[in-house]
RNA sequence: CCAGGGGUACCCAAGCGGUCAACGGGGGCAGACUGUAAAUCUGCUGGCUUCGGCCUACGGGGGUUCGAGUCCCUCCCCCUGGACCA
């Protein structure tokens, strides 16, 4: 593969790449490549954790690069997350990793670690200290958003030091790429701005686009990260998020909730599964329709559906039991795998019984 | 450790000895209206009920009282200052 085919693989995978220039220096040289995300195991699993981050991975590791997949057990207690139980925590890693093996993770080269393990060595500490030296306390607090918390929010000491960890993973991964969602990427700059002085690199940060949650935009935020990361897709609020292991109920009775407005192509949740999802993963899509309507019709492509959608020849509901109907299609396997499979079945009782906490 | 302020249902928040299962708002649920959702309007929103009631609830425990979310004691936790330490 070509840098040039590598280059345009991993576009597509980033929303935004600070900076374009040094990822394509990076995948012209002959180094082997190293991309890390983290993910703090909390609650079940949702669709964009799930699905489309495999898709991403994959895109990922298809233009050669390794990727590690740190499973922040730690980061989530210091959290507050699952009650800041351990235990759990872990219980709930494992859940999330046998996830992504059911549904099509490239698992030769993605490498999961745990941050528990990362943790036992000394020089880890010593870096956290080293990167927490780097800056002002406050700093570091206005990087709160990468823990979901906002600035003004009241943060524990544990949730101080998070951050640097955080920032330490990058370093002792060795990943010359973060590649995390768009609300992590506070952290992933105050890497490539401490990254020289501390005697490593600048990471290139490729920020995958974050999916809409199902509900109704509401206020009226500006800044377009905070936006995004309002708007995300999140398991705090279990009706804007379609789970890995719903029933074909659920989605059904989620989309038929979910937020959006005919001929409206902006910030809708429904049309964007179709993009992110439908579309990554087939070659058409078939609107259902009642003869009434108008009857079925095929899109072979996301522009084709957002074009006619805009012009309301797709009704909103249409739409959304069409894409409900896929989307079952998709998981049916995943929730087949947690029914049969007795380890993915356990580890799945087992989440659902736990409280989850923001 | 000291002083002051707090801990109320899913969340926020009133409440200052009886009329409190607990005002109000948010959220949720149901219905009306739209071929979806949203908006708007209406009802419900602790559990059980033979519908008269019964039970469980206001951080934990104890007490005063005919009667306590409301008063007292004690313990736990949070916040704001201070003290201590450096």
């Amino acid at each position: 593969m070509t840098t040039e085919e590598k280059l345009k693989l991993v576009k597509e995978v980033g929303e935004e790449i600070v900076t374009e220039k040094e990822l394509k220096e990076l995948l012209n040289s002959e180094e082997k490549l190293i991309a890390y995300d983290g993910f703090e195991p909390s609650g079940q699993m949702h669709i964009a954790q799930g699905i489309v981050r495999t898709i991403n991975i994959n895109k990922m590791t298809k233009a050669g690069v390794k990727f590690k997949m740190l499973v922040a057990d730690w980061h989530a207690m210091a959290n507050k997350k699952m009650e800041g139980d351990l235990d759990k925590i872990q219980t709930v890693g494992k859940y999330f990793i046998e996830v992504w093996r059911a549904c099509g993770l490239d698992m030769d080269n993605v490498e999961f670690i745990w941050a528990s393990d990362l943790i036992k060595d000394s020089d880890y500490w010593r870096l956290v200290l080293q990167i927490a030296g780097t800056n002002s306390i406050n700093r570091f607090v206005r990087t709160a958003e990468i823990m979901g918390r906002g600035e003004k929010d009241e943060l524990t000491a544990a949730q101080l030091i998070y951050p640097a960890m955080q920032t330490a993973d990058i370093f002792t991964l060795g990943a010359k790429i973060t590649q995390l969602g768009m609300d992590q990427r506070k952290v992933n700059v105050l890497a490539r701005e401490i990254g020289n002085q501390l005697g490593f690199w600048k990471p290139v940060i490729i920020s995958h686009h974050m999916l809409l949650g199902l509900s109704k935009p509401s206020i009226e935020t500006k800044d377009k990260v905070k936006r995004t990361i309002e708007l995300k897709m999140s398991k705090s609020n279990p009706d804007s998020a379609i789970f890995m292991t719903d029933t074909r109920e659920d989605i059904d009775r989620k989309l038929e909730k979910a937020w959006c407005p005919e001929g409206d192509i902006n910030e809708n949740p429904v049309l964007e599964y179709c993009k992110y999802i439908i579309f990554e993963l087939f070659e058409k899509f078939t609107i259902e329709r009642q003869e009434k309507f108008g009857g079925d019709v095929v899109f072979e492509s996301y522009e084709d559906l957002e074009k006619a959608y805009k012009k309301k020849e797709i009704h909103p509901q249409d739409l959304k039991q069409s894409v409900a109907n896929k989307l079952n299609e998709i998981l049916s396997p995943i929730r087949d795998h947690f029914e049969k499979n007795p380890y993915a079945r356990n580890l799945l009782t087992q989440v659902q019984s736990y409280q989850v906490t923001r």
